[in-house]
DNA sequence: CTACAAAACTAACGATTGTTAGTTAAAGTT
DNA sequence: AACTTTAACTAACAATCGTTAGTTTTGTAG
């Protein structure tokens, strides 16, 4: 189905991906330039020959994944569904996301304040952005019938919490295949468990 | 009902909850004793007068809300009652317990690693023991079919994530009655939404 | 008014922070 | 072999960190 081409990361990229294993841990204010140097077996100077400092490591970990949410939100707005199955592939990408993205969320999560400048502001609205693709759509399912009267503001937050917080279930979930845990969230999410 | 008195905080307890809400914005670790000190309009040295340091603010904090949790889910455990009704409660202390203990969650949920020594050994044991709890719950009454056949696990995590979130809809819940919440809640995360 | 406790202050400490400058060693290219 | 690029290094910087010591101010009870 797809072709893959193994390409040897940057030395950039290896950075970026051990500050994000540390940031998923301790957070990124409690993370300093020594402690992502000495994972990588070098000296925290050496991170300078490759990052413009940590602000960049945060920002491009963020908006990475930031991106990917966007991006996959437009398109599932642009389609033609019921509401029903909008919602479903809202539950899809997060899960899909999560587990190839798992350190990013946690970093997105947990850390966005610390952007700076026009990242921040970049953040805040896709953020507010996604989150107002995803209202509308409980809204149309609302006033179509095909969702039960209820609080928007209360499915939307439910569905959202649950979807943001799978990063942290990513070894529990280790075994369980990606295609059973789509199922059952859907499931889960959508029908209750009653 | 209830007869309140309303008692002066001291002056503990005030910078405690000067700092949860400091935390709450930017996490332990980006928050210095100098912001503390600060948003009281005192100098960080004078904070010393009543603390012992600022690991103390973290495990007051964490360990206040910590055991609200453990009293009020050994009280729901103890009783007889069918499990949906138990499930009812879980979400109804969650909601409760918010209410009262935002800045604690917050801090609770994002900053729990940077205990020290028995605290932190003491919250993981209780986070751990909390969960087992709601698991037994959860178990019961699928095997009394109470509950739809489903995993035990997407259900703890899915209901578990929505409602150590709740914290962070504090604000935007405002308007909305407590006990209109927490019906709300309830039918939304056991009879789902469609 | 005095005495005492509570709570603030100034000054400083050693450690750690992110980052810069300048240099050196290894790897790849001509 | 000479040159260039890549990626490491040492040393150090100013700023900030949590915290301590010692002192002064403020508030209250006798």
């Amino acid at each position: 189905m797809y072709i893959y081409k193994v390409i040897k990361p940057t030395r950039k990229q290896e950075i970026i991906q051990v500050a994000a294993t540390l940031f998923k841990e301790k957070g990124y204010s409690a993370v300093s330039m020594r402690d992502i140097a000495q994972a990588m077996h070098i000296k925290a100077a050496s991170l300078y020959n490759h990052i413009s400092g940590k602000q960049e490591i945060l920002s491009t970990l963020i908006l990475e994944v930031a991106e990917a949410f966007t991006t996959e939100m437009s398109a599932i707005t642009a389609e033609t569904l019921p509401t029903l199955k909008k919602i479903e592939r809202v539950i899809e990408i997060h899960i899909d996301i999560t587990v190839n993205y798992s350190e990013n969320i946690a970093t997105l999560n947990n850390d966005w304040m610390h952007l700076e400048g026009d990242d921040l502001k970049q953040v805040v609205k896709m953020r507010e952005a996604y989150e107002e693709n995803f209202r509308r759509i409980i809204k149309q399912g609302l006033s179509q019938g095909e969702i039960k009267p209820q609080h928007p503001e209360v499915i939307l937050f439910s569905i959202l919490s649950t979807l943001r917080n799978l990063y942290l279930w990513n070894e529990k979930r280790g075994k369980m295949d990606v295609n059973v845990l789509k199922k059952d969230m859907v499931a889960v999410l959508i029908k209750g468990i009653i």
